[in-house]
DNA sequence: CATGCGTGGTG
DNA sequence: TCACCAAGCAT
């Protein structure tokens, strides 16, 4: 449950900037971002109630770096298709794979699979309500597991998202950008932050959340929309740019993760074993090309056959 | 803790 | 145009 060995802190209110006597737990930031969530939270399907966890857990996925307006007609399809968590188990993970589509990092498709295939053999075909055990599935870290269970259980848990970090950072601390990394301070602001009343602080976890993704964006950020703009370290600061080194891009051309894309979207719309020759078409630079696929095969997503043949994996 | 891992939209 | 970005995870 809780982590084992954490040094006990001195004053858990000590570090959080702008609270000089700690009383900093977010009194002045809870009523007014949960009423606009209230008025502007987007209907979006995981949040229906007949998504259950299943659909919520889903959705976490799919949203791992892929943004909601992508992931939504997939998710469709793939509740409609697996509307449990045994009805994908039953599947080869590959097709998963293939009904991942262009989302990205289909990895996710292999761990969600993963994860369906252990809450059908451990948790009886529910997907598990504690926090422990969800963390314990493939491809469920630290914030998704958070997420399953405040979304879609209701729990109270810091749930510390991009959107969340960034909106702290502005809110609370006063800068532009929250660290590359998320750090113990963060956790421990997000921690001190959290309402006491479970429901409540379920709210206000998808309710910060929804402020960072619409309002307190990345870039042209929308105060003259946002709830605690009179409240925000940042705009009372005078929204200071962002010092220090620029965070590191992510490059993509020329990259393998160029190459295996290519590849592995050659497999997706096959249903017959692929040869060689029609993979090494999607690249020119046949050292990079083998590395791409071997990549690809040592990851559990193309199935080698033989005879030079590929395909999505059958188990 | 820095890296690798896809894809498409956007200013 | 092209760099940057979008609800992270595993190693």
């Amino acid at each position: 449950m809780t982590a084992p060995t954490k040094p006990p802190h001195t004053s858990p209110t000590e570090a959080l900037p702008g609270s000089p006597r700690g009383e900093i737990r977010g009194e002045h930031l809870h009523s007014p971002v949960i009423a606009w969530f209230d008025e502007h939270a987007r209907d979006l399907p995981w949040r229906r109630p007949e998504a259950g966890a299943w659909g919520v857990m889903v959705s976490e996925f799919m949203l791992q770096q892929t943004p909601v307006n992508r992931v939504l007609p997939v998710y469709e399809q793939w509740l409609a298709r697996w509307p449990r968590p045994a009805d994908l188990a039953k599947e080869a993970p590959g097709e998963a794979v293939r009904a991942w589509g262009r989302l990205g990092y289909p990895r996710r498709a292999l761990r969600l699979h993963g994860a369906a295939v252990a809450i059908t053999e451990r948790h009886g075909g529910d997907v598990p309500t504690d926090h422990a055990q969800l963390l314990a599935l493939p491809g469920i870290g630290e914030y998704t597991a958070a997420a399953v269970a405040s979304f879609a259980y209701g729990q109270r848990h810091a749930v510390l998202d991009t959107n969340v970090r960034r909106v702290f950072a502005r809110a609370v601390i006063g800068v532009q950008y929250p660290p590359n990394a998320t750090t113990a301070a963060e956790r421990r602001l997000a921690r001190a932050l959290l309402p006491d009343d479970e429901r409540i602080a379920a709210r206000w976890a998808a309710a910060s959340m929804e402020l960072g993704a619409l309002v307190c964006t990345a870039k042209n950020e929308g105060c003259n929309r946002c709830p605690i703009a009179a409240q925000c370290a940042w705009r009372l600061a005078g929204k200071p740019e962002h010092e220090g080194p620029p965070r590191r891009g992510q490059t993509y051309a020329g990259t393998d993760r160029q190459v295996r894309g290519k590849l592995l979207a050659v497999l997706r719309e096959a249903h017959a074993p692929v040869p060689q020759a029609l993979l090494d078409r999607v690249w020119h630079e046949p050292v990079q090309r083998a590395r791409a696929l071997d990549g690809l095969v040592a990851d559990g997503l193309v199935e080698p056959l033989p005879g030079g043949l590929y395909r999505l994996p059958l188990s």
